[in-house]
DNA sequence: GAGCTGACTTGCTTATGCTGAAGTCAGCAC
DNA sequence: GTGCTGACTTCAGCATAAGCAAGTCAGCTC
């Protein structure tokens, strides 16, 4: 099988989901309203809180959010509180994780503290560190250089 | 072993990695040049052309990738052809490929064409897919609900 | 019904990233 | 030297995202 590598000018990268992801999670606020998210952050002050930024930002970003189903709003009602809403993941916005674990974990590295990492995720079970890694399908941990791009069906090819 | 989430509020997310990533990789055509650099690419123009951004913006681009150590600029020279520079991918550059990878899953998930992913990547050994999965240093695979949160050593607590 | 509070909204200003069109510059071919 | 070409730079001009300050609004408590 050939490697599309070998010949990148006769496919076009218009259908690219790196770009379409990057349309909605592009934004350095929308990533760490996500990283607040994934460590159960719902409510609106405190996501202006933890994450930083604004208030008239953060109800931009949560609205943009919730329309791309990366966010639902919920109403709830604490006692003697009227109702409010808060902020709970959807499934889409959910599997973002790997994504961010993965930034999180290159961070670690290149963009460091001096102190290093302030948060380490580890495995419930055996409480080992967890990381972002390449795995094929039949299980075979990988670098870089062990990877073939090969056609998917919705490659766009030139004339 | 205590999860950090249970108390959010006791601890801050001053020094993050997640954080630190976005302002070095944050911007959507930065991503896109490191897709294309993954890819193979390496000249100004090709840069140009297959990630669909202008001359200006890529100038810059690229200058602000080679400033922050993502790219080199290397001198080299076709024969009949003057000297010019292309730009190589360095170590920190090259260990980005989980997260594109992982944004390009997400995409193909969540965000895809009718017609599916136009690429795929395949394990050069066994040509199954890859994908950027969770994975513990015990070696298990695992989702979002596995995971504890522990504090590192660059852990800023709150009074 | 008055007050309070969390969750926004409005208005204004600044910073960044992009576009398109046009100009510059280096250095090999001739 | 002159021309050519790839790799930029310069110059408006626009869109988006952010900041701060102030205003609104719903609905529960009293």
């Amino acid at each position: 099988m050939e490697d599309l590598r070998d010949d990148r000018d006769s496919w076009s990268s218009e259908n690219c989901s790196v770009a379409r992801a990057m349309d909605i999670v592009g934004s350095r606020s929308t990533v760490l309203i996500m990283r607040e998210a994934l460590l159960g952050t719902r409510r609106f002050d405190d996501f202006v809180r933890r994450v930083g930024v604004g208030e008239p930002a953060m109800a931009a970003r949560l609205k943009d959010m919730v329309a791309a189903d990366l966010l639902e709003r919920i109403p709830y009602r604490e006692p003697g509180q009227r109702t409010r809403h808060e902020y709970q993941l959807t499934r889409k916005g959910r599997e973002l994780l790997p994504v961010i674990t993965a930034l999180r974990n290159w961070g670690d590295t290149w963009a460091a503290d001096d102190a290093g990492p302030s948060i380490v995720a580890t495995h419930h079970d055996c409480g080992q560190p967890v990381r972002a890694v390449l795995r094929c399908a039949a299980g075979h941990e990988m670098a870089d250089g062990d990877i073939d791009i090969a056609a998917g069906p919705g490659l766009i090819r030139r004339d």
